[in-house]
DNA sequence: GTGGTCTAGACCACT
DNA sequence: GTGGTCTAGACCACG
């Protein structure tokens, strides 16, 4: 369960961050059928009108399109995808510098920090 | 207001790391007095009992102590916190590559993404 | 059966306390798989909440370990049960002194009891 | 409050014990009045026939006497009440090698433990 | 008013 | 059936 957090963000904006990261990690796949909205608005604890505006905004940035008997499907533009995972790289990049910056650390004491971690965990052999 | 994420994490466990990231960051400083139970549990939307535990745990490890009725205080004890600090700094480096796994890159490929972050705002300027 | 004793301590340290000695004296061996926890709790009169959080601490002290499926097990590592008997040795004997000196007898005094009392049961033929 | 022991001795037994200790250790002193039965029976929560039993075999032991419209006092026989010091003095002596044994300790060990102990309290400095 | 403890009762994950 | 977690609500000691 969820703890109460002092957050501002929009419920509609917080959902499509969700699904842009499950579509930029390869969770969702191009062609992949989105559950109905009724569902996600169950599995997510939020109203169905606010999931439907979450992802009406996808369909609009064509990350999703839907069909309207079919239901709604992630996008096959490879093109839009990888732009996504390059977007969501960078924001990964930009919150973990804002964190070390917000412990105290400098640019390159960062760099250490991350060599240090992935070298723990033999990340460099992984690649996508 | 907060979504349903389906995290596993125990709410105390979550209460815990949210404070150990303020005190790594300065935000709670060495001798800060931390509200009481029953409003932070009020704040957090947990039940008091829970709140108790989080930060019980937390005086277990050292980074909080208790005098019975004046309140719960912060430690002095600055070694303890910048240990807690090259923690939460490992643990930031390696959720950052964790997600840069996910996303498919490599380890080069997320020294770059991070150099690139960091250039745009310009944090080499900044440090301890 | 009990009477009622005016002892302040927590609940939950008493019973730390006993399963302390009942491990420091080998009536709880190294790999003893310990009884669950709602059956302590009704062996012991006390609510299994509290049962439980005796025996989670005692965990975190390393004493006890738990397999989530397959119940609690008293530790194997024997240089920290040595340590607990070391320990609660210096407990019972400075009881003991607490009491001789409640009862208004010197040092040398309460060595004459104890030379005195274990004369009579014969404990110096025995060892460990 | 207390938890639940598998003693099998009887409750006036123990009770006995009980005031035994407080007059061997001067906690209730020569001519000092008893709490009245009943009051004494709710502080231990047990019956007050129980109590009385107790209250009864100590003065068969001349620990106690009562006065029918007065009350209930300990005895002025300081001799008595000497002899039941030495006698409380031997069970803790007895009761300090017992536990000794059971932790596998020889008897030098427990003079060493004992010596340790009240070296650290400073009780050489203390008698009665 | 503060932290600390306890109880009762529920639900969950894991096997 | 096991340990683990959570909630609700109560009581206590200390000052």
């Amino acid at each position: 369960m969820n703890i109460k957090l002092d957050d501002n963000t929009p419920i509609y904006l917080q959902i499509m961050n969700i699904f842009r990261q499950m579509m930029a990690s390869g969770k969702l796949k191009p062609g992949d059928k989105v559950a109905p909205v009724r569902e996600l608005a169950g599995d997510y604890g939020v109203n169905p009108n606010t999931m439907q505006k979450a992802l009406s905004e996808l369909e609009k940035e064509g990350l999703l399109y839907s069909d309207r008997t079919r239901g709604r499907f992630v996008t096959r533009d490879n093109k839009l995808l990888n732009n996504l995972r390059l977007k969501e790289a960078g924001l990964a990049a930009s919150e973990y510098g804002r964190i070390m910056e917000s412990l105290g650390f400098t640019k390159e004491e960062a760099l250490d920090f991350f060599m240090k971690a992935t070298n723990e965990r033999g990340q460099d052999k992984q690649n996508a």
